[in-house]
DNA sequence: AACTATTTATAAGA
DNA sequence: TTCTTATAAATAGTT
């Protein structure tokens, strides 16, 4: 797409690559927004540059539309991708070619940590805080469950009192629940946060 | 780009709303890849269509890279942006103008529900559940730091007692924590898990 | 930042 | 759907 053709391959010359990287993501984004456009579907983008700037897009019209989308991902992923730690690495590397292996060599270092640290100090070993996290986690998982049920019954009446929006999605991000309601092209979120 | 210039609005014959769906959804994928090999940078896509149908691509080749990559968006993300409830929406709708007008809507549902409903039954309110929900995600977040930390040491001794990779970030997502180590194009991850 | 020569993407048609 | 082709867009290298 140029005065010369492109070997799709990473760009050794630092300048070139910078310039390229503004072009092609101005470009990615601009590519991302015709397309939500043009077929009406949500599409997210994100980009982190090699400096670690965070660039974004996405369809929706809120301040925080990426992770709404992102929500919705997660939701989708969750109930059809299962674990799949003992399966071939992609890529094979040097040292290690299956997840299995990577994560031995980790275990050993946890398990190391384990014998050494924890007798004298008070502190909780990564084994027993994971476990902590677990419990923590699925406490936090029922009570937001119960509270996207009653979001639903929420929306529900929204609905059928005030008819202004069809409600199309609850969302539980963090420590907020809210109603995703959409109108014309633009998602809108009401939260209900404590208090 | 093609026989015609085409208006960036909403395609209203849903034929050539799929066709161009199919094609510019490729195209954006496509050039997703070609950034992130080109300028040797994080990217993530996901787009949904019109029917729910997931698409997504992402630079590294786990099969959760989506998730790291947005996992570091919220990092980010979190300590850039503060709240905006009382800012203008965006594009404005019939009933609300502000964010503010929303919430006041809902949060007028929520106090109706606890006034009918919480004095009998045992169930705990929205509100309620929300706080604790706070509590429960503090505790959570408290927990993940500190395992964030030991990460943290574990990488620096892989690092240099076994000098296989830079580890270049530490991830917590859901109940695991994971170093996410990157080797030539690739980004491996190491999870930590419970047991 | 602009400018173009080219390559690439793609809208419409088959 | 899939292939073809005329044309619009994007962009690599240059200024």
């Amino acid at each position: 797409m140029g005065r010369r053709k492109l070997q799709i391959k990473r760009i050794e010359d630092k300048s070139s690559r910078l310039v390229t990287f503004s072009k092609r993501r101005t470009g990615l984004i601009e590519k991302a927004r015709q397309l939500s456009v043009l077929c009406d579907v949500d599409v997210a983008v994100v980009v982190f540059s090699a400096r670690g700037k965070l660039y974004e897009f996405s369809s929706g019209c809120t301040a925080n539309s990426v992770e709404h989308i992102f929500a919705r991902y997660e939701a989708e992923n969750r109930s059809t991708k299962g674990d799949n730690q003992d399966s071939e690495l992609p890529l094979k590397c040097n040292k290690f070619s299956t997840y299995k292996e990577l994560l031995q060599m980790v275990d050993s270092l946890v398990e190391e940590n384990n014998n050494n640290n924890n007798k004298e100090e008070e502190e909780l070993s990564v084994v027993e805080m994971t476990r902590l996290e677990e419990e923590l986690d699925a406490a936090l998982m029922q009570t937001r469950s119960r509270k996207t049920q009653l979001m639903m019954e929420y929306a529900s009446i929204l609905k059928q009192q005030h008819s202004i929006f069809p409600i199309v999605k609850v969302v539980t991000v963090n420590t907020f629940s809210g109603l995703a309601v959409k109108s014309n092209q633009c998602l809108y979120c009401l939260y209900i946060c404590r208090g």
